[in-house]
RNA sequence: GCGCCCGUAGCUCAGCUGGAUAGAGCGGCUGACUUCUAAUCAGCGGGUCGCAGGUUCGAAUCCUGCCGGGCGCGCCA
């Protein structure tokens, strides 16, 4: 149990007797004790740790919370608790408490000693968790607004897999569909146009320039025969060839992002095992569907739904919802214990009709949650554009990245909350990119391992209790929080806490650096900042890397 | 019209699931390098938290209604 956890675990036990005690006494009514919250107050003249719960008990009953508040701090000794300063009712009835100097100095030991899986808890207790985002159309290159939704993706799960869930990454492929097969016809009129032909792109294709360099090189490679085939079968060689090239691009770019999938699912696959066919039958049978105009409905409406949807369109094919439901109930068949789907917030009109179809299929739909992303607008230099694979224009993630960074990149959108409709100036966030907070924490880092460097000699464990510089104990405080830290990031679903947090940790060390010299001091207290130094290097180079942001040894 | 989301400093955004005096970065202005990296530090200025009600000891946070914006409401994905 980290430090913190421990201290809070201590008072919420003393506060409980307390509240026992009193209660037997008379002095306090007879009531379950509520869930304790203590937390670090904003301002450290209300001690390092302050709850409310007074204020919670008092609630419904004819006793001032000032008066319940005092009854508990009675609980609240030193015998209790030996590392008591003093505690305290404050204001409208909090207990305000507060640790004598050194508390905190256990935590470099602790940071030191567990190294690299500092901060890990058992929070998920092994729960395993499948996370699926991106999932782009393999219709074009990845742009800005996947590269959100990675970042995003790839964060919490490394934040999950930190706080004891075992999470994977999943990207689900749509390559077959009506989408499937524009792209074919798309680059099938590019390689026409390629051998002189007036051939267009169809209406809802693929006009991007990325198809015209794709057609050249496949009439280098293979020649044009594939035109002579019959018409169902070139699309359909076309699209793979497309698909299996965009794909490959897509997954090299977001290898260089630092995004790893554990799966790839394609929906080929799930029609190929009949799962569209197996979803409706099912759905049918179970008296969820209804014929209609020709069509094949599914009866969502006045089930949370404003409008039945159609599962089979009149020309006999499935509408992509089918496959899509098909997917998710084989990821429950998969065996996880909780299922995570992020995507842009331009497809929740689809969430609820999923839903039901798998409620109604008897798989539990409330292991199932859907994080939704919320829109880019795309701006250039104020003017706004339009982001579109099939209008064809875009800023791909390559040239964003090229021009912005990897790192600054993930940072940039990990500072986010994944609910805010962004304003995205391409040119801004360019000249921003020398301004990105990111450097700001990699710096921090940096200049621990110049100091290292130089003091020479690996500090394995020491004696902390020299540190009660108000910079030190600042620091110090940062440190011990990073296990909280990581698994509210976790079970919040906000891994863009941690880009807070690595901010505040940065600075409070720069705060110590500019304060408190480490190298060439009194040697017990140098030995102390040299384990500060060294335990804050590890908190960094932690969240870091669970926002996957390097952590440079040199800047 | 209906559904989801947003509205906080000049700009871009946090605000830990209801706590004490609302924060950060950028931009603006002052200072600090012969000492472990100045990509840093110290300081100043900047707010009717969209508006109006409600819930209670206490609201930026929860509820209702407005106003403004984004996105959905395809037999496209």
């Amino acid at each position: 149990m980290y430090l913190l956890e421990a201290r809070r675990a201590q008072i919420r036990e003393a506060l409980r007797q307390a509240h026992r005690d009193a209660s037997e006494r008379g002095e306090l009514p007879q009531a379950p004790f509520p869930p304790c919250v203590l937390e670090e107050p904003r301002s450290e003249q209300h001690g390092d740790l302050a709850t409310n719960v007074a204020l919670q008990l008092a609630r419904g009953t004819r006793l001032g919370p000032r008066q319940v508040a005092a009854a508990l701090v009675a609980g609240l000794t030193p015998q209790r608790i030996p590392v008591l300063e003093r505690a305290e009712v404050a204001g409208p009835g909090f207990i305000n408490i507060y640790f004598r100097d050194g508390w905190l100095a256990p935590a470099v030991g602790e940071i030191l000693a567990a190294g690299l899986d500092y901060g890990a808890s058992a929070m998920g207790q092994g729960r395993r968790v499948l996370v699926e985002f991106v999932s782009a159309n393999p219709t074009g290159p990845l742009n800005v607004v996947n590269c959100r939704a990675a970042a995003f993706g790839d964060s919490l799960v490394r934040c999950l897999n930190a706080a004891g869930y075992r999470a994977e990454a999943e990207f689900y492929v749509n390559d077959a569909g009506g989408q499937f097969r524009k792209l074919g016809l798309s680059l099938e009129a590019r390689l026409r146009r390629l051998r002189g032909e007036a051939a267009e792109v169809p209406e809802g294709g693929y006009p991007g320039d990325y198809l015209v360099a794709m057609a050249s090189r496949y009439a280098d490679e293979r020649g044009m025969d594939v035109l002579e085939q019959e018409p169902e079968r070139r699309i359909t060689m076309l699209a793979r060839y497309a698909v299996d090239r965009i794909l490959q691009r897509q997954r090299e770019v977001l290898e260089r992002f630092g995004v790893h999938f554990d799966h790839f699912s394609l929906e080929s696959d799930i029609r190929a095992a009949r799962g569209p066919e197996r979803v409706v039958e099912e759905l049918s049978a179970r008296g969820y569907t209804e014929e209609r105009d020709g069509a094949l409905w599914l009866k969502t409406e006045g089930a949370g739904d404003n409008d039945d949807r159609v599962l089979r369109k009149r020309d006999g094919e499935y509408t992509y919802r089918v496959p899509d439901i098909a997917y998710h109930a084989g990821k429950f068949e998969r065996g996880y214990d909780l299922l995570i789907d992020i995507y842009g917030h331009d497809h929740h009109g689809e969430v609820q009709a999923v839903r039901l179809a798998l409620e109604w299929l008897g798989y539990p739909v409330d292991h199932l949650e859907v994080l939704l992303t919320q829109m880019i607008r795309l701006l250039r230099d104020g003017r706004e554009e339009k982001i579109s694979k099939r209008s064809g224009n875009f800023i791909s993630m390559e040239d964003f990245l090229d021009e912005v960074g990897v790192d600054a990149a993930r940072f940039f959108f990990l500072t986010r909350t994944i609910d805010t409709h962004m304003d995205f100036d391409v040119e801004l966030a360019k000249r921003q990119s020398q301004d990105n907070p990111v450097y700001y924490v990699q710096y921090a880092h940096a200049r621990i391992c110049s100091i290292l460097r130089q003091a020479g000699e690996l500090v394995a464990e020491a004696d902390a209790a020299p540190l009660v510089h108000p910079a030190e104990t600042a620091l110090l405080r940062a440190l011990a929080a990073l296990p909280d830290e990581i698994a509210a990031a976790a079970s919040s679903r906000a891994p863009h806490r941690l880009t807070a947090y690595a901010r505040q940790t940065a600075e409070r060390f720069h705060g110590f650096y500019a304060q408190c010299r480490v190298l060439g001091g009194e040697p017990a207290q140098s030995r102390a900042r040299l384990a500060l130094c060294s335990a804050t290097q590890i908190v960094l180079a932690r969240v870091l890397g669970l926002l996957g942001v390097s952590a440079p040894q040199s800047m």
